[in-house]
DNA sequence: CTAGTGCACTGGTCGGACCAGTAGGCTGCA
DNA sequence: TGCAGCCTACTGGTCCGACCAGTGCACTAG
């Protein structure tokens, strides 16, 4: 006690050196998106490794979403712009391995969406305004359910935005499709499809009216509302009590 | 139009439908946290393809998290259980290839923090209830920084935990080690710490009241507060706004 | 000036090699 | 018989060299 604490030194593997020298460059800005690395004939002298040992790190940092490398590309491996695809993966696989519910990830959305709604409600811009006004009107013009899903999610798209946080803004993005893809075969299936897409279209146009207004609360609790009918059917019973807890 | 839409046959590489065949046995629980896969020499042999395909394949997975591997282990890799590593990692990159502010985590945290009230509010357990009014007492006794926010986390973790939402809890845990991350040089040298730490402590005290009395709303907010409160002077001015639209 | 063709180089994969390190069986001592 | 210590077979980490199909660019022929 007292002395200087020393940390265990781990054995760092060649390659994590290599993958922490790139991914310090991209994530500090030194590389930009749309540059390319030194091939990997270049990487393996400059980092005085194999080529085994530089793949390997590409490889890490391929799967990280931070770079992708094509086959006789001449130019080398390219640095990615930003993408929420690494995230996705990491919280997909959480929600394999974890036995995350479907009542789990509803849940999170009514909390994410709902927020984003009180948040649009006072930072929203006119022309953002316009935007969801839009995608309202195209989801009350679809003809087919896929076109109608994907205008509902512009709508959300459009909102989660408007919130000006961006990490609200992916996660709604992240945990939204993890859900479509849960549920869609059900949802293609639903029964008496007609009214309930008239039921989220209204629902839809009292969430707008909501932002509009500049009231925030109940932008809020008409999302919850909107998404607990949408999804409440596909929730088994049990779990059903957990969403309606943020129904007030 | 009409005909069949075939898709692009995106060029699979060989270690990718590696990593494709391992994701799925471990995802679906024909491997167990625990187990070993077979040593690279035999796993270049079950799937016809070389160890250096073989070694790409590993360092996916275990970038993903799902799999490690020590050198000299005469067992193979073993198959990790479920931590939220990966989703650390791939939020902590995005916190800086995104530049999110700090202002839109702390907002991300007042969000599912208060969530996470709320929901405790009305599910915690009486062993929960303790556990919470434990690490408030724990906070109380601490004598020096790092314990208290060690304790302030496990209030807080608790609390993640009673909301039965593993998703929360899982994302309130990353959002706040990296918050954390980002200002804890600057928390250790906050001035006038001992008053800091009595509101903090007179906070929690407000928000275990609420969810004892099962007052969900009010702990949300007082939540929301607390937060505000602890973070506001480290987020920039101009940006405080935005946090203060989660206060009514 | 353009269309077409090589070519140089790329990433993907393979095979073989060596090393330090581990675990478990074996040996030899008590 | 029991146990401590050594030994060995095998592991993962790294390196090397090789081949292939594919790419982009420069060069050439029209």
């Amino acid at each position: 006690m007292g002395g200087p604490r020393f940390e265990p030194v781990r054995a760092v593997r060649a390659y994590e050196r290599v993958v922490e020298q790139v991914e310090e460059a991209i994530e500090s800005g030194a590389l930009s998106p749309g540059e390319r690395l030194p091939s990997e004939r270049d990487l393996m002298v400059q980092f005085s490794v194999s080529r085994s040992t530089v793949r390997e790190a590409l490889r890490v940092l391929q799967a990280r979403g931070l770079v992708r490398s094509r086959p006789g590309d001449p130019h080398g491996a390219e640095v990615l712009p930003f993408t929420p695809a690494a995230l996705h993966k990491s919280m997909t696989t959480l929600a394999r391995v974890a036995e995350l519910s479907l009542a789990e990830l509803v849940q999170f959305r009514m909390v994410l969406d709902s927020s984003a709604s009180l948040l649009a409600a006072r930072l929203r811009t006119d022309g953002q305004l316009a935007e969801m006004g839009a995608a309202v009107a195209r989801m009350r013009a679809a003809t087919d359910h896929d076109a109608f899903v994907a205008e509902d999610v512009s709508f959300h798209d459009v909102v989660a935005r408007a919130s000006g946080n961006k990490l609200i803004q992916i996660c709604t993005d992240v945990v939204r499709s993890i859900v479509l893809g849960l549920i869609s075969e059900k949802l293609a299936a639903a029964p008496d499809r007609p009214a309930l897409m008239r039921q989220t279209i209204k629902h839809h146009e009292e969430v707008l009216a909501a932002v509009r207004a500049g009231d925030g609360p109940l932008a809020a609790r008409l999302t919850r509302k909107a998404m607990y009918d949408y999804y409440a059917d596909y929730v088994p019973d049990g779990e059903r009590p957990a969403l309606r807890a943020l129904l007030e």
